[in-house]
DNA sequence: CTGTTAGCGCTTTCAA
DNA sequence: TTGAAAGCGCTAACAG
């Protein structure tokens, strides 16, 4: 700034009003500092400036895996929506554990954001205390925590495939089995097996036919194997519920290799609404839900409470239950 | 701090000191610092500590996509490189435009990072500009390119294309057409497309037979189209390459459903070695490239060359050539 | 092994 | 519309 302020003729002081919209400069000055900063090659260095206006810019965002369209469609919403308020994104990947979102967090927070977003409801008790004392604001998305930290924008994985295994009832299945991953550790995936023993309860299906199979986020490959085991260990199955579209492709796909047909011999139906369940042969029935928009709400809620921090003030918490909606497609 | 080195009586440069591994400090002063700190809930500030040390701790990294997995998977190996450094991954998303980098890279420059990893050689004349300025090791990544910025950890990929080519001459297919962007602003997929062109030449095979649709990246559903369209428009053609795996398993599941068979009417290549890929039916053959190799190879050279600059010295410029493989499945 | 002093490059605050 | 002074919370450098 001083090399600047130098070539501009100016103070350093006059250099950063010249580098935010609203500063109180005249044309002229501000075109002079322009030209100088172009001419040097400079960017402001904004280390020195969130130390002296304890605003970081920064907003924390947390998803399980980066390689996964619903999350990546989230952080583009997120994107879209804080775009123009010159928020920077920080995006960490927990991989489906707590744990790392704990230590995540942790080195997050020595960046002071100014607000973080995190993909579901559950975090550990640390977590939880780390938020509370920096007391930023936070989102949780992609579920509907009971005790939610702060704000919310989500839904019910559980309701969600209650939703779907009552709407392949409806189409006059009754030997319903569901397939998903080994462990809890993926919160959403245990919250969709849930909603499918719910649902079997509530229909009165009697036995749920549960294929448990590999560690989340269960993959396509594993999908594959699952049907397999799922067809074997109760043939009377007649359709298939996977915790996500990418089993549900790789069981679709098993079933072609196998010569059996989908739908005739078993209906498949996925969670996520993922290209690949629009693209398949057949077309995969899922559950949609639009992550842009979560992403988008979640953004833009959160731009609503920093704006309201900066002004000493704090917004009430809020949550939003986002819609979700089965979409019948030619696998079911 | 200052609390921080109140409540354990001590300076706050010992809590500065207990901080770091490093430190000469005695375990049992560093026990009552960390145990203060922990009573408090603090977290460091980074901001302040970045501006004393002139150390951001900061990389950069710069994708076209995050919903990629090749580059989700190179990110994933930066990652595992970096870990333990106490360096901390700034990640942007250009949407394949160079345009997009250089606005996000003049952002991102503004926290000051210590190393950058770009993905591809093409950049506009004012972002290699800002990176000489500041004087940062940069890596570029995906790419072979003629006027490198610094460091290079890629490979060419029309010479991929090439060798995918040449692999399908070699099993009798004569009438090779290639599906991708109608652009060249995916500079990785324009490359392909040189090296389909190279090699039809090469092999004597005549007229190129390219059908360009939708702006990059292609999806499946553009595949699936374009694989209509290529067989409209030269019926003799008995083999496709696809710009990327997404596409070839569009085109395949459009042959599916209008019953052509794959490979038997025309064999179908992509590119990537994406898990749909392996897990389709046929699988796809693809050309396969380590990406999280790339990822670890390119973070693991930045670290050093950080490493260099922290102790004065400068590395010399590297180069690093990847390898890749033409990967034979069910689907040609 | 621990403490003191100075200063990183900005922005806030106050004054003109 | 512009400038001067002070200070954000750490770490480097030096001393003991």
């Amino acid at each position: 700034m001083a090399d600047v302020a130098e070539r501009a003729g100016v103070s350093t002081m006059t250099v950063s009003r010249a580098l935010r919209k609203g500063g109180p400069i005249s044309d002229e000055t501000r075109r002079r500092i322009m030209a100088a900063i172009d001419e040097l090659g400079y960017v402001l260095d904004q280390t020195a400036g969130t130390l002296s206006s304890k605003r970081s810019g920064f907003v924390a965002t947390l998803i399980p895996s980066i390689n996964n369209s619903n999350f990546s469609d989230t952080v583009r919403g997120i994107g879209e929506a804080i775009e123009g308020s010159g928020l920077q994104l920080l995006l960490g990947r927990t991989d489906y554990l707590v744990e790392n979102e704990e230590t995540l967090l942790e080195s997050m927070l020595t960046r002071r954001p100014e607000g973080i977003i995190l993909t579901g409801g559950s975090h550990t008790p640390r977590s939880r205390r780390l938020l509370e004392t920096v007391g930023i604001p936070v989102v949780e998305t992609w579920d509907l925590p009971l005790e939610p930290i702060e704000h919310v924008i989500g839904f019910s994985n559980a309701a969600a495939i209650r939703a779907l295994a009552h709407d392949l009832h409806a189409r006059g299945y009754r030997n319903i089995g569901f397939i998903g991953g080994t462990t809890n550790r993926d919160t959403r995936g245990a919250d969709r097996r849930l909603g499918y023993s719910q649902a079997i309860a509530e229909l009165g299906l009697g036995q749920a036919r549960i294929i448990s199979f590999g560690s989340p986020p269960i993959s396509m490959e594993q999908g594959g194997e699952a049907i397999a085991q799922l067809l074997d260990q109760w043939p009377e199955v007649d359709a298939a519920i996977c915790v996500s579209d990418l089993s549900a492709f790789g069981a679709l796909m098993e079933c072609h290799r196998r010569g059996i047909s989908v739908p005739g011999r078993i209906a498949i139906a996925g969670f996520g609404d993922f290209e690949v369940s629009r693209c398949s042969h057949p077309r995969l029935t899922t559950v949609s839900v639009d992550a842009v928009e979560i992403g988008r709400a979640a953004g833009s809620l959160l731009l609503r409470a920093i704006e309201a921090r900066r002004v000493g003030q704090i917004l009430p918490p809020e949550r939003h239950e986002m819609p979700f909606r089965v979409v019948q497609r030619e696998s079911t």
